[in-house]
DNA sequence: CTCAGTGCAAATAGTTTGCACTGAC
DNA sequence: GTCAGTGCAAACTATTTGCACTGAG
């Protein structure tokens, strides 16, 4: 699923997959077929998606670029760590969406359709800031998840409703 | 642990034990000693806690109080579908608050001690609603997370500076 | 006396890890 | 050639479930 309206991308000296190469080298860590694969995969298709989902995406198991389950795990873990995707958690599962070259972004979860949309807020950063100095903590971060049905689903669901009263 | 600063009760009819017992009643549930045991415990101390947190402080097997791990965990669903308990997501575990007779609020996570923080603001939900009402989304409810260093581990962190720099 | 609730052990889901082999450097 | 990375199977953590027994109504 792309179940995201896309944020403008913001510009970045390098690619994701050089910029991971990058990190890679900086760690002493070798850059193989799999994390290639797998950079070149997530930052092509996906927007916002969990391990199973990239799995189920990958090309299957005897293809040159198949990479198995763990190694899946250990990658998306790498690419948080070099700040390429950033993990949340939806309903107990870990949810990725690109970091790198994303602006910071907050999101609406329709609990219809399970869909995230995503927003901006400069006033809530500053609120968040606010907030963080008006209780004397210092603020590194937030998630914010507002709940919700999507115009999509609101209409599905009258449309059901009017047919029901027809009867 | 009760590691966060409560905030005002809100006046309430019924004790949690009493809105439990109501609300098993009329869904035809039956009234057992370990769900009494539950909701008298979980009201007394808690504040924020997840299951083990929970079962560790439960009596132990023999005692007439004690209460198995699954039927623990089946009554904390039970208290969250009775709106007595909230569930929340941290690091991958789900983590329980007071919901019955307690305001809605939001946390500062601190990521040195892990504890969290209330805090209420009536101006956070108004940007919330209107942000949905910006995004046609018809807003439920929100969960927002800042994440950053409380006041004691900031200076703990600066003493710990300062004693570095004196050797 | 009946059937929902319980405790136990076992299952499940998502993710991580130990280990021997493979391939990047 | 060496050692980090990989795939496999197995472990692990948090939570849920099937089943025979128990006790609330």
């Amino acid at each position: 699923m792309s179940n995201s309206e896309s944020l403008e991308r913001v510009p970045v000296a390098l690619s994701p997959r050089d910029r991971f190469v990058e990190f890679l080298q900086s760690k002493g860590m070798r850059v193989t077929q799999q994390r290639l694969s797998l950079v070149d995969h997530v930052f092509s298709r996906h927007e916002h998606f969990d391990a199973d989902q990239l799995i189920e995406q990958l090309p299957p198991s005897g293809d040159p670029n198949h990479v198995s389950r763990p190694t899946v795990y250990r990658t998306l873990n790498e690419f948080v760590d070099a700040g390429l995707l950033r993990r949340f958690n939806l309903n107990g599962r870990a949810v990725y969406e690109h970091d790198y070259g994303y602006p910071q972004h907050d999101h609406f979860h329709c609990t219809e359709c399970n869909k995230l949309l995503e927003f901006t807020s400069p006033e809530l950063l500053q609120m968040r800031d606010d907030l963080g100095k008006q209780h004397q903590f210092r603020v590194t971060g937030h998630r914010l998840i507002i709940s919700g049905i999507c115009q999509e689903c609101t209409q599905a669901k009258r449309r059901s409703r009017s047919r029901m009263n027809m009867i």
